[in-house]
DNA sequence: CTGTTAGCGCTTTCAC
DNA sequence: GTGAAAGCGCTAACAG
C-alpha cells in the first residue's frame, strides 16, 4: 500500500523549482540539462521520493510483473525452476508473481485470467489444465513441458526423448545387458512422454528387447513395483533385468528403495537411472538422489524469461528443447574401462 | 500488460445504459437495484470486462500483493514456507510476489524498498542484512526467526528453545546417555539460536555435561565434523557420545553419513536427531531425511499471513512462537517399553 | 531543450 | 436509490 502522503511528481517539481514533466523525464532517462538534472536528483533524495507504480502502470500499461503458475514449490524439480525463474526476471528488471495452482484447474484458471486482464506483462506456466482456450490471442506466454491440442503456444521443455536414449545407452555402457524402464504418468500429455519413446528407440537401435512398467501414477505405486519386481524375479531369486530406468528420481528412488529391501545390491546387481536430476537439500552442489538424466533446470527457466519477454511474439518458436546430460548419484556403476 | 482495447467501465456503462457510477458499485459489491445491476452484470459478460487493477490501485492504494522475501526456494524449508504463504494468502484473496534476495544485502534492501514505497500491501520477509532500519513506521511487516537489534518488527519463528530441550529428551528416552550437539550457525542473530540455549538447559536439568561442537557455517563442515568425530574417538574404536543433536536436518544428515562412513551404526550405536523436518523431494507425505524436531512451516507461514494482514498493527505481538514436534526419521530407535 | 496540460480507468463525494 | 464530475500520480504530446 502506497503510503498516505508520499511525495508525488509534483511535490519534486515544487521542491525542485522545475515542471512536472522535466522531473518524469529525469526518473526515465530522458535527457535533462546538468543544472536541471541535478535540482531534481536532489529534491527527489531530500523528499525520499519513489514512483507510484499504479499510476505509471495506469499510464503506459506495463508493470514489470511476469506471472509463474506452476502446481507448488514443494517439488523441488518446481522449487528450482521457481528460483532460476526469480533470478532470471529479476536480472531483466522484472518481478515474480508467484502462483502455485496446486493442480486446480479453477485455480489455474483463475490465475492465468487475473495475470491476462491486466497486471502481469506475461506468463510462465507449468499447468495440467488445459488452459490454452483461455489466452488470448499474442498474449506473452510459455508454457513448460505441457503440450495443448487445441492451440499452437509456445513451449519449453528438455529433450525428453535424446534423454530417454541416452539411459539406455549409459546403463549399456556401464555393462547391463537388460535394462527395463519403469514409469507413473501423469494423465496430461507433454514432452516428458516422450521419455518412453526414446527407451524404446534405444532398445531397438540396440537390439533390446523392451520391457517396461507403465501406468498412471497412484497411491499404490510402491505395491506395482514389487508386483513387477516379482513377475521378473527367477526361481533362484535372482532378477532377469538388471539396469532400471525410471521415469522420474522419484520413483527411480521408491524402486532403489525397494529394491535393497529386497535384498538386491545396487548398483552391483541392478543399476538405475532416473529422470531430473533431482538433489538432496535442493543445493545445486549436493548430490543426487540417485543417477539421473538432468533437466537442465537454469537453462528451461531462463530460456522461458527469455521467450516470454520477446518484443516479437511471432518470432518465438512453439517448441524449445533443451539438451539433458547424465550424472552419477551413486546407483550405477563407475564408468567401464575401455 | 493490459490489453490495449480492454473494455473501461465506460464501456460497460454504456452498453448497460447506466452511469460509470453504478457500474463501480456493482463491481465492488455495494448495493444496486435489481434491473440496474442485472443490466450492468450482463454488459460486463458481454463485454468480458475485469477491472484494470493500476487504476482502482491507484485510487484506494491497496493491490492486494504481498511480498515474500526470502533467500531462495531451493531449500526445501524455504520452499516449503513459499508454498505455504502462497497459499494463505491466496485465501485471503491476496497475491505473492516472489522475492529471493539470496541472502544478497542489496537485493535484500531493493527488494524492501520497492516493497514499502508503493505496489504491495506488506512484507513476510526472511532475510540476513538488517533490514530493520529500512522499515517504515507502521508499515505492515512480519518476520521470520530473524532478530534485529535496532528495531522491534514482528517476528513470527518456532520455539526453537522447548525444540532443543525437546531434542535431547527424546535422546534421553530413547537409551542415549552421552548426547552431543553439533551445529553451524550463521552470523545472524535468530530465534534459531536458541536451539542450543534449549540443549543446555536440558543438559543442566538431566544431570548431562555439555559437549558440543559450534562454529560458523562454512565449506569445511564436512572435515570439522570428521575431526570432531576423531576427538570422540576412543582407543578402541568406540564413541564417547550415543546421541547428537544436530542444529539441522543438513549437518545431522552430513554426519549421518560421515559416522556410517567410519563403521558406526546409526540408530544402533548412535542415535541422531536434527530440527526443521525436511522430506525427501518435498511432499508432505514423504519421509524425513532423519528424525527431527519438526518446525510447523505451515504454521509458521499462516501466522505470517494472519499477522501481516492484521489491521491493527498496534495488536500484533512482537515475538510469536510456535511448538516444535519430535518425529522418527530412522535414525532414532524406537520408543522403548516402559 | 523545458513547461503545460490532457487524459489513463477507477472510486467517491455530492447533487438529484 | 442513481448520475455527474473531480481527481489519484503519472506520461507524453505539444507549445514555447
Amino acid at each position: 500500500m502506497t503510503k498516505k502522503n508520499a511525495p508525488t511528481i509534483k511535490d519534486v517539481a515544487r521542491e525542485a523549482g522545475v515542471a512536472v514533466g522535466t522531473v518524469s523525464k529525469v526518473i526515465n532517462g530522458r535527457n535533462v540539462r546538468q543544472p536541471y538534472r541535478q535540482k531534481v536528483e536532489d529534491a527527489i533524495r531530500k523528499l525520499n521520493y519513489e514512483v507510484n507504480t499504479y499510476a505509471r502502470g495506469l499510464k503506459i500499461r506495463k508493470s514489470n510483473l511476469i506471472a509463474l503458475i506452476i502446481p507448488n514449490t514443494l517439488n523441488p524439480f518446481f522449487a528450482a525452476f521457481t528460483d532460476h525463474v526469480e533470478a532470471a526476471l529479476y536480472e531483466k528488471g522484472y518481478k515474480t508473481l508467484l502462483c502455485c495452482a496446486d493442480g486446480d484447474p479453477d485455480k489455474e484458471i483463475a490465475y492465468l485470467t487475473m495475470a491476462m486482464q491486466n497486471k502481469v506483462d506475461g506468463v510462465i506456466a507449468l499447468t495440467y489444465s488445459d488452459i490454452g482456450s483461455h489466452i488470448a490471442d499474442g498474449f506473452p506466454i510459455v508454457v513448460l513441458d505441457r503440450f495443448f491440442e487445441n492451440r499452437v503456444i509456445p513451449r519449453v521443455a528438455s529433450d525428453n526423448f535424446s534423454g530417454g536414449c541416452l539411459a539406455v545407452e549409459k546403463l549399456l555402457e556401464f555393462g547391463c545387458r537388460h535394462p527395463v524402464y519403469i514409469r507413473f504418468h501423469s494423465v496430461f500429455p507433454g514432452e516428458s512422454d516422450k521419455r518412453k519413446d526414446g527407451y524404446l528407440h534405444a532398445c531397438e537401435k540396440y537390439g533390446l528387447k523392451p520391457d517396461f512398467l507403465d501406468e498412471v501414477d497412484n497411491p499404490d505405486a510402491s505395491s506395482m513395483l514389487l508386483d513387477f519386481l516379482n513377475r521378473h524375479r527367477r526361481p533362484d531369486g535372482s532378477l532377469t533385468f538388471d539396469g532400471v530406468f525410471a521415469h522420474t528420481d522419484y520413483h527411480g528412488y521408491m524402486f532403489l528403495n525397494l529394491l535393497r529391501q529386497e535384498g538386491y545390491r545396487v548398483p552391483e546387481d541392478v543399476q538405475i537411472i532416473g529422470f531430473d536430476g533431482i538433489r538432496k537439500f535442493g543445493g545445486e552442489q549436493e548430490s543426487l538422489f540417485i543417477s539421473s538424466i538432468c533437466q537442465p533446470v537454469r537453462q528451461l527457466a531462463s530460456k522461458c524469461v527469455e521467450l516470454v519477454l520477446a518484443e516479437d511474439r511471432s518470432s518465438v518458436p512453439s517448441l524449445t528443447l533443451l539438451p539433458t546430460r547424465y550424472e552419477y548419484g551413486g546407483t550405477t556403476r563407475k564408468q567401464r574401462e575401455i
